[in-house]
DNA sequence: TTGTATGCGTTATCAG
DNA sequence: CTGATAACGCATACAA
């Protein structure tokens, strides 16, 4: 590539000029060029490889009204929570989706509520086509600020106010199948025998813990409600949660956790007791968290969702949208996508 | 805030025609407002919150030249290896900087050698006003890019190049103390009364790892060379290069290992060869990573380098610049931050 | 198929 | 202190 002249960056009139053409034209060669005749085609590709010509984004932007840009909005929290080998993985599929279309991906971070304003500023002044943004809790401001500033916007993980059968509701969403996974987890135990099989919850306010529960229900119709007991995803939380099951129900035979992070807490106190895992106790997670689940001792069964495939899906949804949107606000339809067990020696 | 219309969204002239002024004095109230009358400046903010106008950044953009924007640059392999902590810990001290400052954060993840090319158009097309970038290898091609195409840029880690004395061509970056550290980490090891030293080193074509390296070789100047292998830095590496130094040197007694992921490595392979930790061979490891040194078994020693922070500054460093910048190309000056020792149960 | 002319929304220059 | 007015670089409707 040619060296920047100090300066003015080349424009397109200069393209045009040095090729021998109106700027029209040379626009037309530079946006793929449909229309116009080969050797004008090839006259204006050689002055733009001899200028070095980039087209000035911001210029374009505000004739065509689009930026090429998407905004990615994630909550600290979250991610904090989470913990970080989630968000990685969205980011990643989220980036190869979105660079696959030449889409920039542009991210923001909400480190407490008042960022909430910034951020509607930044949504409502078209720095971007689109959002995706991840898992809110029920009282989550976003949805309100998105639909105000008409910012067509995808969710990862359903959010608490959208029905569970996607499509109502005016959201789009992509979330994994959580009920399905976690009845299956519990099944698993049962068919290797378990009875006593009790439930480390997430924190209810978020959706995905709430479903796994709810598929907990699913299959164990007349639980004790003393096998169940709420954490919050961390390590910290399964240990309690575990600490207190085992005091309300020293008899339990399995231990569905609703995220790994939770599971290995739980692994701990068991250990601490002499409860041998799986002999006395068996232990399913839920995530396939990477550096967690696997290595644990012993490595978890866990219920594995592919984070980076649905990050994709939400882009591609978000995409698909932008492109026949260009104004009417069409809204895209919400994905379910499955999960898998993961068979460890956890169980 | 008040509802958008539809259709267009209010214009700087609109806001000016509510207020009864001219678009220039609307620009200037919008922009800070020095110099304009009190009374004429209240009219024009009323104007704005009544219409509820957000500037349009396109056309702002189109003629200060000026994107508000940092891009940060990320190769794949790195956030990979490195495993996902450090990159969110970066990219949440970039972010506190960035938003602080009023500026957006554009993430280019680079998958493959190929990805290059669209990065190159990226930053020459002017979307952004700098680039942060990470932990490069020796030969990559990005410095070469940011130089041809004139953007200030801040690396995180030191480049592996020899970096050009003098002002011009100088590149910018923030490193932890990795020889310091590695220095603190084998005295300490000294300190415990351990005299066969082992060393498991990252990839040498990564500077942390060589610096970390020389660090060693700094306190133990006579070092066995058999008591050196090279891992690259993920938990599988770390316990293969373990295995190898047990083979070749049965009888050491500590190991510092260059990053805590290919300490656990190592803590398992001691731990299945029947080796206490650290009875028989104490341990230290670096990085301080999240999830991975303090719920070790035995919790690992480590030397922790601030992640957060180091990003910070790098943000900081980029931003200063462009503030004087504006044109002549200002390059900021690096810096070398502080290491720690944190003694858990390993040692 | 190509060129001409216009406008996108701001900021900056320069009179007044 | 304020108001016209000229860029900024590009895409596109329309004319040729």
């Amino acid at each position: 590539m040619p060296e920047q002249l100090p300066g003015h960056r080349p424009t397109l009139e200069a393209v045009a000029e040095r090729a021998g053409v109106s700027r029209a034209t040379a626009s037309r060669v530079v946006n793929g060029g449909d229309g116009v005749r080969a050797h004008l085609v090839e006259k204006v590709r050689e002055a733009v490889q001899e200028l070095g010509y980039v087209p000035n984004p911001a210029a374009r932007t505000l004739v065509t009204r689009r930026t090429g840009a998407v905004a990615v909005i994630i909550a600290e929290p979250e991610i904090r929570i989470f913990s970080d080998p989630f968000f990685s993985r969205q980011i990643r599929g989220i980036s190869k989706e979105l660079t696959a279309h030449d889409t920039q991906l542009v991210l923001l971070l909400v480190e407490d509520r008042g960022d909430y304003d910034r951020i509607e500023r930044y949504l409502a002044g078209g720095h971007v086509d689109g959002a995706l943004a991840f898992s809110l809790h029920t009282d989550d401001p976003l949805p309100a600020i998105t639909r105000r500033v008409g910012m067509p916007t995808v969710y990862g993980g359903r959010p608490g106010w959208a029905p569970v059968s996607g499509g109502h509701g005016g959201v789009a969403y992509v979330d994994a199948d959580n009920r399905g996974g976690a009845r299956e987890a519990v099944r698993h135990l049962l068919d290797q025998g378990r009875r006593r099989i009790a439930h480390i919850a997430g924190p209810l306010d978020q959706t995905s813990a709430v479903d796994r529960l709810d598929g907990y229900r699913d299959v164990l119709l007349d639980a004790d409600p003393a096998l169940i007991a709420e954490g919050d995803f961390t390590a910290a939380g399964g240990a309690e949660a575990m600490a207190g099951l085992l005091e309300r129900c020293p008899d339990l035979d399995a231990v569905f956790a609703a995220n790994d992070l939770m599971a290995t807490g739980a692994l701990r106190v068991l250990r601490e007791r002499g409860l041998a895992v799986p002999g006395d106790v068996a232990l399913v997670g839920f995530d396939d968290a990477e550096l967690v689940a696997e290595s644990a001792d012993p490595p978890l069964t866990t219920v594995r969702q592919d984070i980076e495939g649905m990050a994709r899906l939400m882009a591609q949804l978000l995409l698909r949208t932008l492109d026949k949107a260009q104004g009417d606000r069409a809204v895209p339809a919400s994905v379910v996508t499955p999960t898998a067990l993961v068979r460890r020696a956890s169980t």
